[in-house]
DNA sequence: CATAAACCATAGAAAGTTTGAGGTTTTTAT
DNA sequence: ATAAAAACCTCAAACTTTCTATGGTTTATG
């Protein structure tokens, strides 16, 4: 009999026993399967690093958010899976999170390419033992909702740079234009610019900001 | 007792009879699941159109080759899927195809942006039975290998436009670069700074055209 | 080994971006 | 209702990137 080795991150700590639950009655060819947990993005990283020079986990689940939202997040679940993909690279990494909006699925798939991704809602157990099967046997595993998400921005042939995302990020949390120049290398000008080119790529010319964003949303850039 | 319209079309008629075998037997709440079948691109063409003012087709069912290769594709199912979506937006549109090559996918994706896309290898009777439902009640529906490619595009920092595409891909066809600017507008000079730079951006330089191709394989663009 | 194709370097032309300065219109707060 | 702030617009100069033509070298192929 052979041994898969889970390790689940989540900050509610009685979310994670509900999945080690499941994770554990999963009947899956001869594997036993073992589900390891940590509540914190400390403990967590520690497990991982303990991992790299004894047992490696077979699946790690990585909740994207691990503090309190409004809290600082010094570091969250993305970094998370970043410093787990360089030191354990064999082992496969599955995301689980409770907002489906498309600017954090892409930069996911960007910066970790995990193996699964899984929207909270998404979850029942039916479909986490379809995930990890799926996970371990053939990935990538991606959830109903987080499909949606990939198939917008794939239907899409707007494509966008790092500074054109960086503004719609922005003013979709609310920053305001004028001290957009914070965060962003350009002039005032240039980022009017910018946003006036955006507009019309989006077809919202002579919109206010809202109807970009909506825009930009509908079509999986935020 | 509801009736679930299904239209296959494929130039194989012992597949698709194949499919009609598997899709009418699925048990799908208190559906009664209709195949109807075409395998040219015209009688495909002709049922889609006459489906505009009648019933309309819940599923079309599409092979992305409808000719026997190396015969001249005057039109293809990528064609028939745009079309079918000016004509009936309504019914769903899943492509079925024997290549997974990257290219196709990417492009399908964009000009029609289907409901499910099925890699031939992928189906057997029971992800077939998944794949409908879920296209029916919850699309998108990717088979596995079509999964693979979605996902390394979704993972690719890369991103290039119209000409570097075209570029790779008549390379990848095999077309010479001297010949390249009859189907790229651009000069021969330009043409080879594109080369040089898509080379460095896949980590080429100073190799074949070969090294290029199959760099821009792996990362899904061809 | 001769020829065609591929590749490289350079420099001027063309196209696209950024920037600052000037302004008008819209929004927001009192 | 009104003053102030923010958003929006136009234009032209500076700057950057991309395109193109030319002339040359290297590499592949019959």
């Amino acid at each position: 009999m052979k041994t898969l080795r889970i390790l689940a991150i989540d900050d509610h700590e009685m979310t994670m026993l509900g999945y080690k639950f499941i994770l554990e009655r999963i009947v899956f060819d001869d594997y036993n399967i073992i589900v390891d947990t940590a509540n914190t993005y400390e403990s967590g990283k520690q497990k991982i690093e303990e991992s790299v020079h004894s047992f490696k986990y077979d699946v790690i689940l990585l909740d994207v958010q691990l503090y309190p939202p409004n809290e600082e997040q010094p570091q969250n679940g993305e970094d998370l899976g970043v410093l787990t993909r360089k030191l354990v690279p064999e082992s496969k990494i599955a995301f689980m999170s409770s907002f489906s909006d498309n600017f954090r699925i892409n930069s996911i798939l960007q910066s970790v390419d995990p193996d699964g991704y899984l929207v909270k809602t998404d979850i029942d157990p039916k479909t986490l033992e379809e995930a990890i099967k799926t996970i371990v046997t053939n990935p990538p595993y991606y959830s109903s909702k987080a499909l949606g998400a990939i198939r917008k921005k794939m239907s899409n042939k707007i494509t966008l740079d790092e500074k054109d995302k960086q503004i719609l990020y922005h003013l979709s949390i609310g920053t305001k234009t004028k001290d957009l120049e914070q965060y962003i290398k350009l002039s005032p000008s240039s980022i009017e610019n910018r946003k006036r080119h955006l507009k019309s790529l989006f077809g919202t010319e002579n919109k206010n900001d809202l109807a970009l964003i909506l825009a930009a949303k509908k079509r999986g850039f935020i």
